[in-house]
DNA sequence: GCTGTCATGTAACAGGTTACATGATTCG
DNA sequence: CGAATCATGTAACCTGTTACATGACAGC
């Protein structure tokens, strides 16, 4: 039950609608939260019954009216509470990770074909966090102190971005070397 | 819809009863996917029903009998297809991310000591994974030319669980001394 | 005229979690 | 005698995914 709470998160940094929030989940807080349209709708639904958000309707020019969200200040404690309670070490879950695990009972080079391209998609998204991390750079420093305390919490976390995606083309790499070496000799 | 593929892996590498699925699934298998008993029998009588393994009932003394299942050459064709098949990039999913993202809207003090119990879990389960790869490479090295392709996946996917843990360990440290350094200051 | 974007939603289904239930045996 | 372990399961619920639907405007 978390996704409420992402989006709480992503609706005290700028109230917006359904489809607004669905675009911030594809991208920043994306690094480590997906949901799509139809999850958000419904959850925002709910949390408008809860107390926790209002909606206003706002009629925009030559396109459909929007319903933009914001936090009640319910919402805001709901949010604060959350932050302060532990949460449990969360097992990352791979169907990849499967996979490779048991190669040997397929065609083991059709699988390093699939763990090929899954680590292209990880090398891509890498670079583009990168590049995001150097804008970022280019922006603030060598004036690092002024950073907000949300703004550094906003760096750090697309720092996590960049690690896991350093995981992936490592691990992926050591397991295709492993396996190619095994192939040419 | 992968625990069913999950499951036959680890038939394929042994026969066995729900409840010692349960059990190397929060082992080997579980440094990347993760399944409870409940979930372990309904997904089984499925696979039953579907005729992906067969089930004998195994009597046992002084404990109540098991049903051991076995994968079928219906399973086997089934697995080696998937085992074929592309797997989408899957986004990590973390709660404790969201947390740091939104800091700022909470009491930052509780939420660096919820960091602090996660950083320690993981810490406890990186040592635990070395233990295992140190007990790995005294068992086999230097003579690694003889690993089995299956012993050399194991392995590997060890490597990961280490990879990916160290992983959690570097960022939430990273976080934290960044924290750490503003509070003093 | 077709495709894409903005914007909101419904419905059905698949997957996963939590709580509860049973019954025997072993260990302290 | 009580607690823990082995072993299997049911039921209710929550979460997440996929497919489908509507309607208007913008750009090629």
């Amino acid at each position: 039950m978390a996704l409420e709470h992402a989006l709480l998160v992503s609706l005290r940094e700028q109230p917006a609608s359904g489809l607004e929030l669905a675009k911030r989940f594809s991208r920043s807080i994306g690094y480590f939260w997906h949901a799509t349209h139809q999850q958000i709708y419904r959850v925002l639904a709910r949390m408008d019954d809860d107390g926790w958000v209002t909606v206003t309707e706002v009629p925009q020019t030559g396109r459909p009216d929007k319903k933009v969200h914001a936090v009640t200040p319910l919402g805001e404690r709901v949010l604060a509470d959350w932050l302060a309670t532990p949460t449990p070490m969360e097992p990352l879950r791979s169907e990849l990770a499967v996979k490779m695990r048991g190669a040997s009972y397929g065609d083991r080079a059709a699988l390093l074909d699939v763990v090929r391209a899954n680590l292209a998609d990880h090398q891509i998204r890498l670079d583009h966090y990168r590049q995001l991390e150097k804008r970022h750079r280019a922006d603030r420093d060598p004036a690092r102190e002024t950073l907000t305390d949300h703004a550094l919490d906003q760096y750090l976390v697309l720092r996590g971005g960049i690690r896991i995606e350093e995981f992936w083309v490592d691990w992926l790499t050591e397991y295709l070397t492993a396996h190619e070496a095994r192939l040419t000799r």
